[in-house]
DNA sequence: CTGAAAGCGCTTACAG
DNA sequence: CTGAAAGCGCTTACAG
């Protein structure tokens, strides 16, 4: 294994000025860090995270956590953190929580992130009031993405949950459709998740505005994924007369909705209009109508984010907080209600 | 920072003690052992990985290497591997290569591996012959997921691509289909890798063992996703009289080309059939016949293979190659052809 | 079964 | 601008 003394040897110089040289530090003559870099070219010398951690330097890595990566919202964003991150010359350390409370609390707990990792993204992760405390301890560089929690001091990139869900609701309404359905993000994701219950409260903001009252009938939570939206969809089915339309919190949760529509017989869009949110990969693919959201902006400006103060550029604060933009994207899953 | 020494100091042991303890070693009395525990415990102390690698144990992190984590199987490799990992109490460094071959290059030749992590799997990552032997004198346990190269000494998990290709064309061909084509995982991943070659080769077996000779013009070379499928299907559709069935190396590209069809006014299955190979999430909500492979288990698996020699336990070895069944499963993709 | 001491490969004051 | 030396927090022979 190369290590800092046989770079040193072959530059003859001493071990702090290739430390110095190799991390750009300004106080080493330009003569000197070319011998140094040329000097670690040649042995392929990089330094080993584990003794520059140790020595006060840094990890090189950044923890990424996600409920699950599956979910074509979380692969997205962690996609193009790595990408960012990896150009960046940072490792991407990467927690899936699979959805599950006692993975957080553990992970949180137990694992000394500050131990691991330079900083830290929270992809829709909720935190515990205490929680949130135990992660300010860290003094990490932090950001959260699309997390309903705000950690005191951390930046956050999200979209506008609220006025999306409108969105979606108003396109349907602006189609004529009167009884218009609501496949809520499930809400057993408690603390301070928030993302699920903005899309229900935009959902309701779009109806009372046009001067209808929100049926309760009409509004079922489940899982955002396929199977949720699908299980959603019978539920409403079961409940008597359908809808004309439905709004799906995310774009899993649509095409699992569509699929049990036809199941029953029924016709997307002429019995049933779908729409939902994300602008997931297959949804041009299944001609879903739905809000989209930039799921790769997320991630590559949240690592942007947090490269900000790991390269000793501008910390970023709690203010600075990126609301990207959504965009009705129409396919063809919705269209007018049947008259008659 | 809770450290060592602290435990050491409330334990009233040395500091190796704790070292000992805390790692399970068996010479430490049992009375000493859970002194120390609960010391731990009561500090909230887990070890520096770094101090701990350096001084000559272990990382606690295993690098995972892929494609793109946006693809269903890579995904949902991941996930599965994450979580066996994490209850071992493994890190998981996330390598995403983006499918660009300079990436592997630059991983594999400035990343000291052996310096981050403790393992490396490779999924679906090819190999050149030279960095072939990089990654053995990694002296680290691997195991490779589907990759065509086998790296020496290392353990793989995969499915028999060549007979899945098969069983999805011989579907095909039961249900009467003649003219049937193929959407061909994309070349342009030269090296080593051979899945795309492998499902080409098992289209071709089945075709021929019907008695038929594979017509080239039928054959399309694509991404594995769901645009490289549509972009496919549109080449096959304008090179004359469309095929009465389509196998796609992929879900996703099968999404893509059922998307094409409709598109072209053609429906799926009464024009054209089409069946994929994975059971991506979203299979049975677009009711796309299929042959399922276990991704999940794929990562599983993997993942306890590289456990085993990390918590010495027995070593597997290049003969530990673990093939995954597949399984037919037939939706509403395909029927037989139109008669006439 | 337990401890004192050396050492892992870096970075960081401190001097010059 | 550069170097000698201490020290980061662990684990590992070595002794007992």
């Amino acid at each position: 294994m190369t290590k800092i003394d046989d770079v040193a040897r072959l530059a003859r110089v001493s071990t702090a000025t290739v430390s110095r040289a190799l991390r750009g530090l300004p106080t080493v003559s330009e003569a000197t860090r070319a011998r140094v870099l040329a000097a670690a070219e040649q042995l392929g010398y990089t330094a080993s995270p584990s003794a520059s951690r140790l020595a006060g330097g840094r990890t090189g890595a950044v923890a990424v956590v996600v409920p699950q990566i599956t979910r074509w919202f979380f692969g997205t964003v962690v996609d193009a953190a790595e990408e960012t991150l990896r150009e960046a010359g940072y490792d991407l350390l990467l927690y899936n929580l699979g959805d599950r409370e006692s993975n957080r609390r553990q992970l949180l707990r137990t694992t000394n992130l500050h131990k691991r990792a330079d900083a830290l993204m929270l992809v829709a992760t909720p935190l515990a009031p205490a929680e949130v405390a135990t992660v300010a301890q860290l003094r990490l560089p932090g950001v959260t993405v699309s997390s309903g929690a705000a950690v005191p001091g951390w930046p956050s990139v999200r979209i506008d949950d609220v006025g999306a869900a409108r969105a979606a609701t108003e396109h349907l309404l602006s189609l004529g459709h009167h009884r218009i359905a609501h496949l809520a993000g499930d809400a057993s994701a408690e603390l301070s998740f928030t993302t699920h219950l903005d899309r229900r409260h935009g959902y309701r903001q779009a109806l009372l505005a046009a001067g209808r009252t929100p049926d309760p009938r009409l509004d079922v939570e489940a899982e955002f994924t396929v199977d949720g939206g699908s299980w959603a969809t019978g539920e409403l089915l079961s409940r008597g007369e359908p809808p004309t339309a439905i709004f799906a919190a995310c774009d899993e949760m649509a095409m699992g909705a569509m699929s049990a529509l036809r199941s029953a017989g029924l016709r997307v869009p002429q019995d049933v209009s779908v729409i939902g949110l994300d602008d997931h990969d297959l949804a041009s693919a299944v001609g879903l109508t739905t809000v989209a959201q930039p799921a790769a902006s997320h991630g590559r400006l949240a690592a942007g984010l947090l490269l900000d103060p790991l390269e000793n550029r501008a910390r970023p604060t709690a203010t600075t907080s990126i609301v990207l933009p959504t965009r009705l994207v129409v396919r063809e899953s919705t269209g007018p209600p049947r008259t008659g």
